[in-house]
DNA sequence: ATTCATTTTAAACAAATGATTAAAATAAAT
DNA sequence: ATTTATTTTAATCATTTGTTTAAAATGAAT
């Protein structure tokens, strides 16, 4: 039997409304984008906007949420998981966050951004710090296998040494003369080097 | 013989009005800086914004100009000093970075979005890759006392360490939960610890 | 076919915003 | 002291911008 299901089509004036907003939000912020610069770009009536989302700041949080999600879920997956050991957990974060950011490279900026100009949104659910990661990480230290190393500085590495490249990305082309293909093979390059560099910094009077 | 130069004093209404400029655009970016915050957060009457700066756009380049300046100057001087060897360069970079954006903490998401906006803007004297620095990277490779590392990511290692932290302070301290002050140590700290850690990462199947 | 609800449109509103103007106040020059 | 130049002010202008309205078009239900 099939299910009828109301799935909303993608070229639902709704969604039109959603993708243009979220192209505009994330690349240009809130303030610089104009809501008839969303209706153009949707190509639909201006008025429908306020119709499907009341306002700009309502359709706003609708697109930070999807990019806060961007950002911030699966990673608790990742780090709570008991199965896989403290070192491949790193692996599989800088993967993860490399890959998504390959797909959606301006979410970095959009979100450091929006940490700054509304901390309060920021999801409390990133709990990096209670998490089973920790657990192993204060479990290597304690057996000697890696040294000691404030959790901050190590989350800081971790997040800096993936993120950082993709909120940089026009300053690293620029500065390095490269087209965006063979900067994703630099990016693609990092999922396998970040992991060793963090080992390596973590060895470090061992 | 007491020579009378023309300084203007930081009281002028022009340097009140760059003051309060450089506050709110370097924390808010140019479309959510509005003319009458400036003036109001200058203390001074609308129309001298005009009267002294033309225009928004050209008030904005001026302190454009000023933040990527604190970005980029120096940098240049350190890199080419002939005098000082490859790993005291690293530590002279990242001290420098570090101690600037402990003083503008909000340059360096403001440079981040300058460069995505403008990356025109973006000064070509930036230039790390041609610089005494690089000869001196590719000398010890040659040596074989440090491992080679694609020099972009060298790049991005060194400025991610030092500046990301900077660029996701309200994260990191939501996160870690930890004030101010302990956010001010935990990057003084990095001064001596990320110069160790690139050479860590250097030093990987020597 | 007709009624009712939903969606879309063109037009307009009200507030915000960058900029200008002309007059007033102040400072400098003669 | 008087003139001239500079700085400041209050008021206003012209757009821009987010939102609303009332009518038209479209689709669904009876």
């Amino acid at each position: 039997m099939v299910v009828a299901q109301k799935i909303k089509a993608d070229d639902s004036t709704e969604e039109k409304i959603k993708s243009a907003a979220r192209k505009l939000f994330t690349k240009k912020g809130f303030s610089a984008t104009k809501t008839r610069d969303i209706a153009t770009e949707a190509g639909i009536n201006l008025a429908l906007l306020n119709y499907y989302f009341r306002s700009k700041e309502k359709l706003f949080e609708i697109i930070m949420l999807e990019n806060l999600g961007h950002f911030f879920q699966g990673v608790s997956i990742i780090v709570n998981d008991e199965k896989t050991g403290f070192h491949n957990k790193i692996e599989l974060l800088v993967d993860f966050y490399i890959s998504r950011l390959l797909v959606n490279p301006d979410v970095p900026l959009f979100v450091l951004n929006e940490a700054r100009n509304n901390p309060k949104n920021l999801p409390l659910q990133f709990n990096l710090m209670n998490s089973y990661f920790m657990k192993q990480y204060m479990e290597e230290t304690k057996m000697g296998r890696i040294s000691k190393m404030n959790p901050g500085h190590l989350m800081i590495n971790i997040l800096g040494l993936a993120i950082f490249p993709f909120a940089a990305r026009p300053m690293v082309q620029r500065i390095r003369n490269i087209n965006d293909t063979e900067f994703e093979e630099l990016m693609l390059e990092r999922k396998k080097l970040v992991p060793q560099w963090i080992k390596a910094m973590l060895d470090i009077n061992k």
